[in-house]
DNA sequence: AAATCCACCAACCGCCGTATG
DNA sequence: GCATACGGCGGTTGGTGGATT
């Protein structure tokens, strides 16, 4: 529901998909973010030949195609901690996320919705009700062996790896938006995730096969993509890709970054917003 | 064995802020 | 400065499948 009537909804209906991805959109997403990143994800799903919104395509690789998420079920130390951060951030799932490499806004905030709300709901009766409270009630179910009918079709299609088992573990997002823990974090946010987009961009191709990053295809990316300081100073951590798109000394601004990270974090912690988090 | 309930999670929707012309 | 395009976030929904009755 726009306000403005020029201002096209974000996803035209007529002719696209919806519902659930099948195993050769997921291909042919993936393959279209090795070959050229993703610097606009309105004209991508035409230029990829999918017939989905933008939009679509992007939560697609955000959530589950990009190759740096961490899958399978969070750990008990993780849901702790996301109960922490939510003590401190509150429903900022894209900041929560960006405490916990590899995990989602979008997976965070479902666990806590389906459990760890219920849980602290929980012990918060418990508590009121003079009980000892026992940390973590067993409600939640052991994961389900079956997956969702998409699911299924991705895992019988090897061509599409989501694996992180390469142990490219690239920084996304993650890293980029302590910030926003501060403040207004939206605007702050904003500023730092054109970056972090482009350096998801870059953790697909850091997942790449051999053969599907070869350089020509490297070439093609956009050059935008390709000079971000980000993508540049990962680039320089691959040995398997183009020694011209590693551009001498852009580790050390991934470097700074980081530091820039630690700077926020050490800012609330100062501030006693997030003190709690200090034993982490 | 069938019906129903419920948990899980992928995906959609609406809104907002920034970038761009 | 304004209008529009775009990316991103958080809330919510709907489909699926396991658990229970």
């Amino acid at each position: 529901m726009y306000s403005s009537p020029t201002k096209a909804p974000f996803c035209e209906k007529e002719g696209l998909r919806r519902g659930a991805w099948s195993p050769e959109e997921d291909d042919r997403l993936v393959a279209y973010i090795r070959r050229h990143g993703h610097p606009n994800w309105r004209a991508l799903p035409k230029q990829a030949g999918l017939l989905r919104c933008g939009k679509s395509c992007r939560l697609r690789w955000i959530n589950y195609l990009r190759p740096d998420i961490k899958r399978g079920n969070f750990t008990a130390d993780e849901e702790d901690l996301i109960v922490r951060l939510h003590n401190s951030l509150g429903n900022r799932w894209s900041a929560i996320a960006a405490q916990m490499p590899g995990r989602t806004d979008n997976e965070i905030k479902n666990v806590w919705h389906t459990h760890l709300k219920k849980r602290l709901d929980d012990e918060r009766k418990l508590a009121a009700a003079g009980g000892g409270g026992g940390r973590r009630p067993q409600t939640r179910k052991q994961p389900k062996a079956a997956k969702s009918a998409a699911a299924v079709k991705r895992e019988a299609t090897p061509s599409v790896s989501v694996d992180t088992s390469s142990g490219v573990t690239c920084s996304t997002v993650t890293e980029s938006s302590p910030s926003s823990a501060d403040g207004d974090h939206r605007r702050q946010q904003q500023q730092t995730q054109h970056a972090a987009v482009k350096e998801e961009s870059f953790s697909s191709g850091g997942e790449l096969p051999a053969a599907a990053a070869a350089p020509t295809a490297a070439a093609d990316m956009d050059e935008s993509f390709w000079s971000s300081t980000e993508v540049t100073g990962m680039m320089a951590g691959l040995g398997d890709m183009d020694e011209e798109l590693a551009i001498a000394g852009t580790s050390s601004a991934a470097a700074a970054r980081s530091d820039d990270m630690e700077f926020w974090l050490k800012m609330l912690l100062e501030s006693g917003d997030m003190r709690d988090l200090a034993v982490l």
